[in-house]
DNA sequence: ATGAAAGCGCTAACAC
DNA sequence: GTGTTAGCGCTTTCAT
């Protein structure tokens, strides 16, 4: 049994290696890196051995030789995406819920998770396959940070990719089930009696999962035989403040709406605030809705009813789309409506 | 020039490598890895020529050779310990921001995060130095997991280890300037004329924040000349429940306090909740601070004034203790009193 | 079912 | 300043 990684009888080898262990199991080094990896062409018995001596010398697999050999790296990188121009680690409730999500998704396939958090160019990285860093990317993260998506557009890394949140569809996307979400949302405020029924966000092809949110909007009430409001504008960065402003606005109409469904969370918890704020009592005089399920919700006053996205099965799907490419993933993840407070109970 | 990695001539090889560019560029393979880590002995001409070569080839360092051969890894291991029996990726919002900042901090250092989450027994794993997976690791989360600080303990993984959270004082640990929040907190109350200011929070051995900012709390009030209430305990994994469960029992009293400094913002969101039930008016008949500077408070009614340790140095500080454990490194994060609306203004 | 041998692609020690 | 050489510790053929 030859050893090539240091002359017999040294004093003391820095690491335990499988040479080592195969010496102290009477077998071949093969035969262990076979045993430890799980391989069925090895006997009960000679595992047991191989095992006893591994766990005796405190022997683990070196990841990085492993993965040098086989080429794979059992990981997968995750990169968020925060607004251009701010702390790249400051990003919404939402995307660090699905962040977690996604590294126990990626951990439940015996996946580890690099994480990255990226907003400015300069900082964007895609490159994790050519490094062999990971066997897979998920990018999530804000629309509005057009440069990031148009990024990863243009350098395409040549692996698989999952996304959500990008405001292109190219394929690789997955996405909260948006118009069984509005419909959940606007049904719960039909039912409430609310009868004049707003959509707050910005509706255009920036902002994907918004228009799909305000379509279904539009077609549930439709079919309630009630009317539809052009959307009322969220722009800027700070969604909290656009919802504020919105209500503003909206409030000053002649004939004002008496709910909202907001495209999400952080809009509703502006709009609750300005509501709060003009005196007109939620739910009682007034329902919303939100989108998202953030915990901030909560807390919000009254606690906000919202439609929250299964946020394991978008982990699961997510990596789905990375590692089981042939099996037909979810790309619409599941939605639910959280009962909280801020919409009466239904007639 | 050799190139051991393959026949020369052969169609097309899978992947570019240092040999490839070594010969684009004209000089040796050795000189291609030298100057693309930025080795200060290579001209700026060659770096250039091999720059040059690289881009053109496509060609990046494959991360898994590097790492085997150097023995490093760039990487730093986060693991984020949730409660027992709870989705591991159900954490509060204070881990999630101090997770991302010390992904940021990594990435100042020119190191990628690996993140794991993990609560119960049986899939903790510290492990990473032994299996060449991290040069570091950070552990933090919820000081009530007794049994998953107790098997880090255990374990003792044998490399450099930084933690936050840990109910134990091992000379690891990095935490919020708690004293320093508790003067804050307490001297504002006082400054905004309450008079009879209680603690919320659990104060023993396992909860040694707690037990840091109650001890800061006494001190400030005496120094100010009032009195020092018993703490009023909140037990249970609900911190948001005791909170509320502790502001019933503390109104329940003969003559209750006027305002209250809470453990944590957890604890605090509750007892907003419980006075707003109970009709006491906050700010005005009651103050409240907490602590953490958790995102929810900001849309609580009212908005929750708060301690808010500085996340970015809380990251720094973790990683510098692990990267540079020479430097006396900073164990106690400063703090700040975030003014939002549950304390009445100062006299 | 197990052993022998061949590298994965790079970094670093050593020469010059 | 650059080239030569020797592995890092493993997985994976290929034999037997």
């Amino acid at each position: 049994m030859k050893r090539p990684n240091s002359a017999e009888g040294r004093v003391r080898r820095s690491r335990v290696t499988s040479f080592d262990v195969a010496e102290a199991a009477g077998v071949s080094q093969s035969t262990v890196s076979r045993a430890l990896a799980g391989s069925p062409s090895i006997t009960d018995e000679t595992r047991a051995r191989v095992e006893a001596a591994a766990a005796r010398l405190g022997y683990h697999v070196d990841a990085r030789a492993a993965r040098l050999r086989s080429g794979r790296t059992g990981t997968l990188a995750i990169v968020v995406v925060g607004r251009t121009g701010f702390d790249p680690t400051r990003v919404s409730g939402f995307h660090y819920a699905l962040l977690g999500s996604t590294c126990a998704a990626a951990a439940e396939c015996g996946y580890q998770s690099l994480v990255s958090f990226q907003s400015d160019p300069g900082e964007f990285g895609w490159n994790y396959f050519a490094q062999g860093q990971a066997d897979g990317l998920v990018v999530m993260g804000t629309s509005v940070n057009r440069a990031a998506w148009a990024d990863l557009l243009k350098t395409d890394p040549e692996g698989p990719v999952a996304v959500w949140g990008a405001p292109h569809d190219d394929g690789r996307w997955v996405r909260a089930d948006n118009a069984r979400g509005a419909q959940l949302a606007v049904e719960r405020l039909v039912n409430a009696g609310y009868r004049r029924i707003g959509f707050l966000g910005t509706v255009d092809s920036e902002h994907p999962q918004f228009a799909e949110r305000y379509q279904g909007y539009r077609e549930t009430l439709m079919h309630s035989g009630l009317p539809a409001i052009e959307p009322f504008d969220v722009s800027g960065a700070d969604r909290v403040a656009g919802g504020r402003e919105a209500i503003e606005r909206l409030l000053a109409l002649p004939e004002p709406p008496d709910a909202v469904f907001a495209a999400n969370d952080a809009i509703a918890l502006g709009a609750l605030e300005a509501l709060d704020r003009a005196g007109v009592r939620v739910p009682n005089d007034f329902g919303v809705v939100g989108f998202d399920g953030l915990a901030a919700g909560v807390h919000a006053h009254p606690p906000l009813t919202t439609i929250e996205p299964d946020f394991a099965e978008a982990g699961r799907a997510l990596v789905s789309r990375i590692f089981d490419p042939e099996g037909e993933p979810t790309r619409r993840v599941p939605v639910q409506l959280i009962e909280r407070g801020s919409v009466r109970p239904a007639r």
